[in-house]
DNA sequence: GAATTATCGACCAGATCGTTCGAAGTCTTG
DNA sequence: CAAGACTTCGAACGATCTGGTCGATAATTC
């Protein structure tokens, strides 16, 4: 291999279609290297342990999300569309992303702080960015918000809320309404009459 | 328990569901028992075996699927839409089934004989199916086929070579507008000109 | 052709899994 | 209530699987 990291990407994008679709603890070591055709005892060439490529995997899709929603709310002029398609981009990835979640809770996994390392930052960066797109729907005189912190906080809390029934894996089909619901209850709060 | 028979198809559609999800290999016991909240030793006291309650899943499932294509079918009017709706139904669940077939695959698991019998009952009831909307089609004056037995047996052909790609677990996102091409070649060759 | 880099098969210890079994709880019936 | 059938369960077991190690050995580089 002409370079050592490029094949670590490699693995992390292999690994990482299967950590999907199996969680961690039903996908195998073998699994990953015949996917890779190599023989499994390769794979320690290049990670100490199964847990690492999980790591490597799970701050690898952090960082795609955060592409995807930086450039999904820069493809909207209108703040009402930002937001609108900031959750929706948002919650279709957390969507195909529970994977890895119930992954998590998968028994007595609990020695992943690193998780929780990775879900702390995205928080921060979440608030962030909706104070971002509050603030701007403010400048423009769209959105009547008293304080851009906690209502960006409150949404955070919905969007959260609304994880729940996906780390439960409940099917909850409607989730795309229930969405909906919830933006025109935001929007309609918050959106200055007349 | 009321009813043993009752319970049985409560396993049956609980283990349906993870087996779907995992494959063969890949679910539990342990994991069918606790989503029917039981000792997982209790359900041998309904099933001898777990290769049993795969049986009776997939048995089921072939019932539902003829269910399905059958007031898939009814539910149209014109052969032409019947026939569309027929092949569009059950590549959408053949979809869905593709699971259970690369579960079957899945490594030296060949001692599935009674995957081969639903297999070959659903075939010809399959063709069946076919021959019958072919010569409604004709009938009705829509159609014109010198053999309905061997046009049947020739889209069969088609939709199994379609199944291929679903096997092998490629993404193959663009199915749709493949069937989409074939039904067009398929009509434009069949149907009657002016 | 030595040194370094990369791959592999064989192997191991522990975990997991399907299945069994006997004990115990619960319900039915007389 | 008592006898017997029905149902559930935890413990245990043998077989298989799995993550990880290690030394041999290619392949590549210098």
């Amino acid at each position: 291999m002409v370079n050592k990291e490029e094949f670590r990407r490699k693995v992390i994008l292999t690994a990482g279609q299967i950590f999907s679709r199996y969680g961690f603890r039903k996908t195998t070591m073998d699994e990953i290297a015949r996917a890779l055709k190599m023989g499994k005892s390769s794979i320690y060439y290049y990670f100490n342990s199964k847990e690492e490529i999980f790591e490597a995997v799970v701050r690898n899709e952090a960082n795609v999300l955060r592409n995807e929603l930086t450039t999904a709310i820069k493809s909207m002029e209108s703040p009402v569309d930002k937001m609108r398609k900031y959750v929706f981009v948002r919650m279709k990835a957390f969507e195909k992303l529970s994977n890895y979640y119930n992954a998590i809770f998968d028994k007595n996994l609990d020695h992943f702080d690193f998780i929780e390392h990775v879900r702390e930052k995205y928080d921060r960066e979440e608030l962030a960015i909706l104070r971002l797109i509050l603030y701007d729907g403010y400048r423009k005189n769209v959105f009547s918000i008293s304080n851009s912190e906690y209502t960006a906080l409150a949404i955070q809390t919905t969007l959260k809320g609304l994880e729940v029934p996906l780390f439960w894996q409940k099917k909850e089909v409607n989730i795309e309404s229930r969405l909906n619901a919830i933006l025109d209850v935001l929007f309609n709060g918050i959106l200055k009459k007349g």
